[in-house]
DNA sequence: GTCTATATACGGATAGAC
DNA sequence: GTCTATCCGTATATAGAC
C-alpha cells in the first residue's frame, strides 16, 4: 500500500491542519481574502491564483467562473457574519443586559479576527441588493422578531426604559461594528497605530455595554 | 420620498444650471455621481460619458485618464465630507455640548443629501491609504488638536466626565454616520422603507446628542 | 472642441497537451 | 488535475477628420 493511498483515508479537517490544503481549498482561501479586502470588481482572478499559489486555469476548472467563486465566498462570509449573533439572541435564559454584554464581546473578538468582513457585507448589500436579500430575510427574520419580543417585555416589566428597538440596534451596531469599518479613517483622525487600535477595541468590550445601558436608562424629554 | 437620489432634492433652477454647464462640469458631475456610488473599478468611462451626455473621447480630452478624473473627484468628496466639521469645531464661543448638537444636526442633514459619501470615503482610504493621507493630515490635524484641547478643558472644569477622546469620537461618528453607511443592511434588518429611514434619522438629530451627553455623564467603574 | 474610428491593454475564460 | 498557450470580449485611451 502506497503512502499516497494512505493519505486518502485522512479526514479533510486533518488534511487541512496537518498537510497542505487541497487546491480547491487554497483557491477558496485566497479568494476569500482578496474578495473580502477589495471587492469583486477590483479583484483579478490572476491575483487569486497567485495568492493561492496555483495555476490560473485551475480557478476556472474548479469554479467555472469568477462570479460563481465570488457568490460562494459571499454567502459564506455573510453566514459567518451573522451566526455569532444568532447563538446569543436565541438563548432564552439570559436577560437583555447579559445579551448586550455577550454580543458586544463576541463581536469585537470576532471582528478582531475578521476586520474586513463588515465593510464587505455593506458593500455587497449596497451593490447587489437582490442577491443576498433572500438569505438575509431567512436568517435574520426570526432573530428580529424574537429579539423585539424580549426587548418589549423587558420594557413593560420596567427593567429598562422604553426605547425604539431600531435606535437601540443602530446604537449597538454603530458603537461595536463601526469602529472596524472606519478603522483606517479612525486611525488617521486619532493618529493611532494598530496596537493602539487593538487596545482601544478591547476597552470597548467593557465600555460599550455600560454606555448602552446608560442610554437605555436615559429618559427622552417630550 | 427617497434620499438615494440626490437629484430629487435639486431645485428646477439648479437642474437648468446643470444642463447649461460646460462639458467639463458635466463630466465631473457624472463622474462624481458614479464613482461615489460604485467606486473606481466598477465604474466604466463609457457610463460616465453616457451619464454626462457627452462623447467618450471628450473625457480623455479634458481629464487625460480615468484615474486622474477619479483623483479629482476623490479630493473634492473628501473636502466636502470634512468641511462641515471644521466650521463647527473651530468656533470658539460654543461649548462642547452645543458643538455636539450642531455637529450631529449638520451631519445628518448633510448626509441625507449625500448618503453615499461616507462609504466612498471609507472604501477610498482603505483601498488607497497613501494617496489621501497627506490631505487628511493637513485638514484634520488642527481640528483634532483644537478639539482635544477643548474636551480636556471641559473635563477639568467638571462640566463633563473625563472620557477618552477617541472613544468619544468613535461614539459620536458611530451613532451619527454609521446609519447612513449601513442603511441597506439596517433597512433589511429592521424591515424599514425609505420614508421610515428618513424619519428615523430625523429623530436621531434630537436623540444622539442626548445619548452622547448621557454617556459623558456615566462614570466608568474602575 | 467634438466627433468617428481604431489602437492597445487588460482580464476572464478555454483548448489541448501532459 | 495541472500545466502552457491563446482566444476573445471589454474598457481605456488615442489618432485624426471636421
Amino acid at each position: 500500500m502506497s503512502f499516497l493511498k494512505e493519505e486518502q483515508y485522512m479526514s479533510k479537517a486533518k488534511k487541512t491542519v496537518v498537510e497542505q490544503a487541497s487546491t480547491e481549498e487554497k483557491i477558496k482561501a485566497a479568494a476569500k481574502k482578496l474578495f473580502t479586502q477589495k471587492g469583486f470588481a477590483a479583484t483579478r482572478t490572476r491575483d487569486i491564483a497567485e495568492e493561492a499559489g496555483i495555476n490560473l486555469a485551475l480557478l476556472n476548472y474548479y469554479f467555472r467562473s469568477k462570479q460563481k467563486l465570488y457568490d460562494i465566498i459571499m454567502i459564506e462570509n455573510f453566514r459567518q457574519f451573522i451566526q455569532g449573533l444568532s447563538s446569543n439572541v436565541f438563548d432564552d435564559k439570559t436577560s437583555i443586559e447579559e445579551k448586550i454584554e455577550k454580543v458586544v464581546i463576541a463581536y469585537i473578538d470576532f471582528l478582531t479576527l475578521n476586520p474586513n468582513l463588515p465593510l464587505f457585507i455593506i458593500n455587497e448589500i449596497k451593490g447587489n441588493p437582490s442577491k443576498i436579500a433572500a438569505q438575509i430575510n431567512e436568517e435574520v427574520s426570526p432573530m428580529r422578531s424574537y429579539f423585539l419580543k424580549q426587548l418589549q417585555e423587558a420594557g413593560k416589566a420596567g427593567k429598562i426604559a422604553a426605547i425604539d428597538p431600531f435606535h437601540f440596534i443602530a446604537n449597538l451596531i454603530g458603537m461595536t461594528v463601526f469602529p472596524f469599518i472606519s478603522k483606517p479613517l479612525l486611525q488617521r483622525v486619532t493618529n493611532a497605530n494598530d496596537e493602539q487600535f487593538h487596545a482601544f477595541m478591547q476597552e470597548r468590550k467593557k465600555l460599550v455595554p455600560i454606555w448602552i445601558k446608560a442610554i437605555l436608562n436615559t429618559p427622552i424629554p417630550k
